[in-house]
DNA sequence: GTCTATAAAATGATAGAC
DNA sequence: GTCTATCATTTTATAGAC
């Protein structure tokens, strides 16, 4: 039984327009990012008004919040959804490749980085911190093996490496090469990848 | 004689308010962002009304634009500044630890990354722009010379390596390593540098 | 629940006195 | 060149009809 046979037609379409909102709202933040997006942009890309759209969602904060929790969860899904018997490093490395892929096809715009201000207004939202530190949690785990198995640098302090990952699902560099380069998507993760754990330069042993 | 005496005390008053109202833009647009940023921000920040502060800088694009312009600048004369029998690799580093210094002392917002809407409005700023492509062109002569000497990873495509370079400067890993972590300036720093140039792995030869 | 119309507030930019 | 006062526009959010 799939999960919307459980609801009313009525509520599925209603899940169905919210899901169209979100879609709308998240490459409208891909494009223009928080501050710019308005709420005419949204209710206009969707086809509804304004008011109709404040129905859905109560307000601009409470819609952009929705929607990463949607990113989020696609994130954790995934992890989730992977072979239990990869490698930790294995499972990080999977995970950056799913999230830069998601981003080259252009799904996820990846506010936190943005600026404080929406961080500030990202953190405010429980529901959205509380499947961040989930799946923050199940990282960290995996890094601390990764550490230990000798897989990932374990002179780097653990903090340096985990928030270093997460600045890589949002590298700029990621737009400038799709924008300014002649490389296909598939090679930007290659690369990507590589200067992610391998780094720019031919290491030194230390 | 300093540059200043070339001018008349009247002028000599001007430059020094011009360079307050840049210093007060800096401040807030790390603090804030170009789209949080208000010109009444600004006006109040250095003391002086809003009209008066349209006197100085035409609008709004065109004050955000000379505050970037400082900032290269400050790149460009730090790298010509440099010890000349340094090898490129070396200047690449210092160049980017003191980009990292820079930022982490509170000095530089790094707008290109931040959204394409910020980032078309210094591509039309012909003055901004020329002062990027002088310094990229001799940043991209160094990346070459060192992947030619096997500083940098000859098999990465230049591209990459540029990016990714310019990247790390605006990296979200250091704001949240200055407020999430015990490490000091100088600690993040050097892991920074780090994790740029060996990555966070442990490196299998390719 | 959807719409038209509008309130309320913020903000880029300027007029005009001094 | 600096100020007070103000315009014009944008934008979040809502009232009220249907």
């Amino acid at each position: 039984m799939s999960i919307l046979s459980k609801l009313s037609f009525k509520d599925q379409a209603f899940k169905l327009r919210e899901n169209a909102i979100l879609d709308a709202t998240t490459a409208i933040l891909r494009d223009k990012g928080f501050d710019l997006m308005t709420m005419d942009d949204v209710a206009s890309a969707v086809g509804i008004s304004k008011p109709s759209l404040y129905k859905h969602f109560k307000s601009k904060e409470d819609l952009v919040g929705e929607a990463m929790i949607r990113l989020i969860d696609g994130a954790a899904d995934f992890l989730a959804q992977l072979d239990k018997n990869l490698q930790p490093i294995e499972i990080l490395s999977a995970m950056l490749e799913w999230a830069l892929r998601v981003r080259l096809e252009g799904g996820m715009p990846f506010l936190p980085s943005t600026s404080a201000h929406v961080r500030e207004m990202l953190m405010r939202n429980l529901k959205y911190v509380g499947r961040v530190l989930k799946l923050n949690h199940q990282l960290e785990k995996l890094v601390a093996k990764a550490q230990k198995s000798g897989d990932l640098d374990a002179s780097l302090p653990s903090d340096v490496i985990l928030f270093s990952y997460y600045s890589r699902t949002c590298d700029p560099a990621v737009e400038f090469l799709q924008r300014y380069s002649k490389l296909d998507n598939e090679q930007i993760i290659k690369h990507m990848l590589q200067v992610c754990f391998a780094g720019l330069g031919t290491k030194q042993p230390h």
